[in-house]
DNA sequence: CCGATTTCATACCAATCGGTACAAAACTAG
DNA sequence: CTAGTTTTGTACCGATTGGTATGAAATCGG
């Protein structure tokens, strides 16, 4: 009731959660984000709590997006499959022009402050989290003997992370696209086969 | 002439190293760096010029202790012990307990604001130095015909470099020694091999 | 049309940011 | 022992940090 919203909540939190994936959480200041969101600051705070919240809430978003992303690679009926569109994909969205490079769970704070331990544990949660869904998937398939035994799917899924986050880099660093799904290509050329013998 | 100094410069250096590997660039502030360096402002203003400079001298130092390592892989015979060794080597520095975890050059800076890119650029420049080195030793076992025909130099020096960066990452989200080892033995997989047509 | 309620904008808070002025202290050359 | 030079410690600079107090403006239910 009273006076509504002049600015739509999810759209700001859009706003923020680029500056945020731009800058990392650090180096986004409450300026940056208001300037950015079109909202000033009482409206920042009462709507979205504290920097902190704000950034725990455009994350949420920005996992909804990965999430997308993620299970689209994961309808793929193989294991080997879904590595490969995760990849391939992977390679086009980070390097995709309409939102900053990279990763946001990788960008945004590997090195922190004491003040910003949790910011970065929760990304390196986010980040370990992907990769126990890609575990499960292996190990799933490694029981129904659809990968080779002898596969690690622990390995193989962190093996699989390794390479995407090395990519976020990558595509920080400037690589396009094509040069991500080269480094890709290459990278599946390590995917388990069966023993000759 | 006249008054000395009462702290020793390159020890000095390598405390400053140690807290912008730990908090990136500007997660270290003036005051945890003087704290860490035990000098006072106007000594490390005096001494080193300004925060970005100081930084310059720590990366350098930064780089010496790397291409200690970096070398000592490239003295390897072949070009696939040299990628062994600096997988191998490589998880143990990046989770060494004696220095901060992870890459200096993936921790320090991937994402930034405005005043801070030329930190990012400079780290970015780093990572691709070593790439072109790489690169170049490809090429060079390419010519001699001791990598398959075929291979890709350039391709396979971003493979590499996309695999140790995101060691690093994984790293930083508190991966072992061993398990970084692991998920380098797999990536060891992908080495290209000759055609068996 | 009015009163209750909520959002809005301005202007501010203490703390910290990177960087410096200044004078006392400590050393060396003479 | 003194003159001159450099480093040191303290105390400060304006600007920016994350975060708020406050009152005016706007909208709703009645």
């Amino acid at each position: 009731m009273s006076r509504p919203r002049t600015f739509c909540e999810v759209t700001a939190l859009d706003r923020a959660l680029d500056v945020f994936w731009r800058t990392g959480y650090e180096g986004a200041s409450i300026s940056a984000l208001t300037e950015a969101m079109g909202i000033n600051r009482p409206s920042l705070y009462a709507t979205f709590g504290n920097k902190e919240e704000l950034f725990q809430k455009a994350l949420a978003r920005y996992v909804d997006l990965k999430n997308a992303f993620f299970d689209n690679a994961m309808a793929q009926p193989t294991a080997r499959e879904v590595v490969a569109k995760l990849f391939h994909d992977g390679a086009e969205i980070l390097t995709d022009p309409n939102h900053p490079v990279g990763c946001l769970s990788v960008q945004g704070a590997l090195a922190c402050t004491a003040e910003t331990e949790r910011v970065r544990d929760e990304l390196a949660k986010i980040r370990s989290d992907y990769e126990a869904r890609l575990r499960a998937r292996f190990e799933e398939e490694c029981r129904d003997g659809r990968l080779p035994a002898g596969t690690d799917p622990e390995v193989l899924a962190r093996f699989v992370t390794t390479v995407s986050h090395g990519m976020s880099v990558q595509a920080s660093g400037g690589a396009t696209c094509e040069q991500l799904r080269a480094v890709a290509d290459m990278a599946m050329r390590a995917w388990p086969v069966p023993d000759a013998a």
